[in-house]
RNA sequence: GGCCCGUUGGUCAAGUGGCCUAAGACUCCGGCCUCUCACGCCGGCAACACGAGUUCGAAUCUCGUACGGGUCACCA
């Protein structure tokens, strides 16, 4: 058969040529061990907690060798394909600050040398390669139906065979004569194009894989599909057209593709591309029933990368969460840089874990405190009011109505040495202001167990004739200090503990009534603070109607 | 089932034949810190899946077993 007549019967269109593609999209201008690396979703409206993962090994892997990360989409299956895909995934990166430097930017914009960064936007491409296959003698077309494959399959498996698929002596359209695929072509039924693969079973491939290491396997055999009977690639030969004329270097995947590779290598062989370097990046995974399995769209909430935006979690803490599931020396590193750019961090594949790690949300929780324990109240301030503007207005409406004053809320004990980290997300924002503002405060004077109403009530009476609003910290705590030893109590805790039997109880227990009277809680930050902002009129307000609750529950 | 990958405390993990009586972090539990809480500090619980082999010596190398995961589409 002439491979020339059998291009031009199956595209008779085509006059691009391998030659003219190579030139168009020449290899990058990059330094000595930089990477060009690529993040290709495909636009399904839903960006899982996993694209997060990859796309940032992709972005790290690329800033950390002075290369570059473009974004490209893969909408190569219509039937997934959402409305607004596109703008989701870039709108999801831009919460996170994440950016690439070249590729698709929005919807029908993109930047970059090696446009088209959308793959239903290469046809050409793909058809041009495809055409110089068949004339290579490298693929040819297919007829058989959906039915007649799955027919196939069935006798496969009755046979029991162990390899089942399309290949060797299955592959029934393999010797078809050129005559009977003109007449077939001719007769308008439709095909696909398919890979005349040459492999051995017996031979072996090594793949040095930058994550996995060295792995091994036989050589490809099936004749994979190239182009689908619509001429839209599969993702097989879409992944070795584009990856080679957008020169990518390092090709950083999910593992669920390690099957593939030896698909892949005999592709890029019968191109006559040269490999990229892959990564195979192992899944973030849940506990279910004591065991592990990945991230689940429909039962775990958070594998929606949305849904940390919800909670409030600082896009700032997600990240640095997901770098410590990246590299576990990250954490190290951010203790030793805590205010430094995470692209600083010296990334490393060989440090990536080769198995899943399981999503930790208890972690995440502890990696956002100290996010957020390093911000200054100002950043707080606008981190909570733009989240609550979103999923609580009415906290957005009490903290913007008077800025100055939740930013010196937020100031409480921040900014020193030891910053308090009581804070993981800004939905705990509500209840961690709640006594600070009269809109959200509930009095409910709860003492302690060993304190009686009418030994509070004492304290309470006792402090109101001691407090004055302008004392500084020491000498409002001299203060409390002094009501101690009259009422009964020790400012002394050693003391207390030595002989508990001399006391009623100690200072503690004498700040404690008068911050239950205040605030209504038995633990917030420095009292003295608290109290400041709450304004004199307001102390004294609660603390007699604390004193009159106590009281009347004689 | 075939092929491929993996397995160190509850979790993330260091570890590349002797420095391992197995690091660090999170969680949990004690204790300390001139108010509570938080922070910080000190301490504690807790692991090399199993079995053979190689070796003077194995978490580390080899083989087998078990368990877990992935993949076998005109989906990516």
């Amino acid at each position: 058969m002439n491979n020339d007549d059998l291009a031009s019967l199956l595209f008779p269109h085509v006059h691009l040529t391998l030659e003219e593609l190579e030139e168009k999209y020449p290899p990058r201008d990059l330094p000595e061990g930089a990477k060009a690396t690529r993040f290709p979703p495909s636009p399904t409206g839903f960006m899982h907690l996993g694209n997060l993962f990859t796309a940032f090994v992709d972005i790290l892997a690329a800033r950390s060798s002075g290369g570059l990360c473009f974004l490209r989409i893969e909408d190569t299956d219509k039937k997934r394909e959402v409305e607004d895909g596109v703008s989701a995934i870039i709108n999801g990166f831009a919460a996170f600050g994440l950016s690439f430097q070249e590729g698709v930017t929005g919807f029908g914009t993109e930047k970059g040398l090696y446009a088209p960064y959308t793959q239903s936007e290469r046809a050409e491409v793909y058809q041009a390669m495809a055409k110089r296959l068949v004339q290579n003698g490298q693929a040819y077309p297919c007829f058989c139906s959906e039915e007649e494959l799955s027919a196939m399959r069935d006798e496969q498996e009755r046979a029991g065979a162990q390899v089942k698929g399309y290949f060797g002596p299955w592959a029934k359209c393999r010797e078809l004569t050129y005559e009977e695929i003109e007449q077939k072509v001719n007769a308008g039924q439709s095909w696909v194009l398919r890979l005349r693969s040459g492999g051995d079973e017996n031979k072996r491939i090594v793949l040095d894989d930058l994550i996995k290491g060295k792995i091994e396997m036989p050589e490809n055999t099936m004749d994979v599909v190239l182009l689908k009977a619509d001429g839209i690639p599969t993702y097989h030969f879409a992944h070795a057209c584009d990856d080679h004329f957008m020169r990518v270097t390092t090709v950083i995947r999910g593992d669920e593709w390690l099957a593939s590779v030896s698909v892949h290598i005999a592709l890029f062989k019968a191109c006559g591309f040269k490999l990229p370097k892959y990564a195979h990046v192992a899944p973030v995974m849940k506990e279910d029933a004591g065991g592990k399995r990945k991230l689940s769209k429909r039962k775990d909430p958070e594998a929606a990368v949305s849904y940390f935006a919800k909670e409030g979690y600082p896009a700032e803490s997600v990240l640095d969460y997901l770098m410590t599931l990246i590299n576990s020396n990250f954490e190290d590193w951010r203790r030793a840089n805590p205010r430094a750019d995470r692209f600083e961090f010296p990334f490393s594949f060989k440090k990536m874990s080769q198995s899943g790690a399981l999503f930790d949300l208890v972690k995440l929780c502890d990696v956002s405190k100290n996010v957020i324990s390093l911000m200054t109240a100002d950043e707080v301030y606008s981190g909570a009011s733009e989240w609550a503007r979103e999923y609580d207005p009415e906290l957005y409406n009490i903290l913007t109505a008077d800025p100055g004053f939740a930013k010196a809320v937020f100031s409480i004990e921040r900014g020193g040495d030891k910053p308090r980290k009581d804070i993981a997300k800004w939905s705990e924002v509500r209840d961690y202001a709640a006594y600070l503002y009269d809109a959200l405060y509930t009095p409910n004077i709860a003492l302690p167990e060993n304190i009686n109403p009418d030994g509070a009530a004492a304290i309470l009476k006792a402090y109101l004739d001691a407090y004055d609003a302008s004392d500084d910290k020491d000498t409002w705590f001299q203060k409390i200090k002094d009501l101690c030893g009259p009422l009964g109590y020790t400012p002394n805790v050693k003391e207390y503990k030595q002989s508990p039997e001399k006391f009623k109880g100690h200072i503690g227990d004498v700040s404690s009534v008068i911050r239950i009277a205040a605030t209504s809680r038995r633990n917030t930050p420095d009292l003295h603070a608290i109290m400041a902002l709450l304004g004199k009129d307001r102390v004294r307000e609660r603390i007699n109607a604390a004193l009159s609750c106590l009281t009347a529950n004689n």
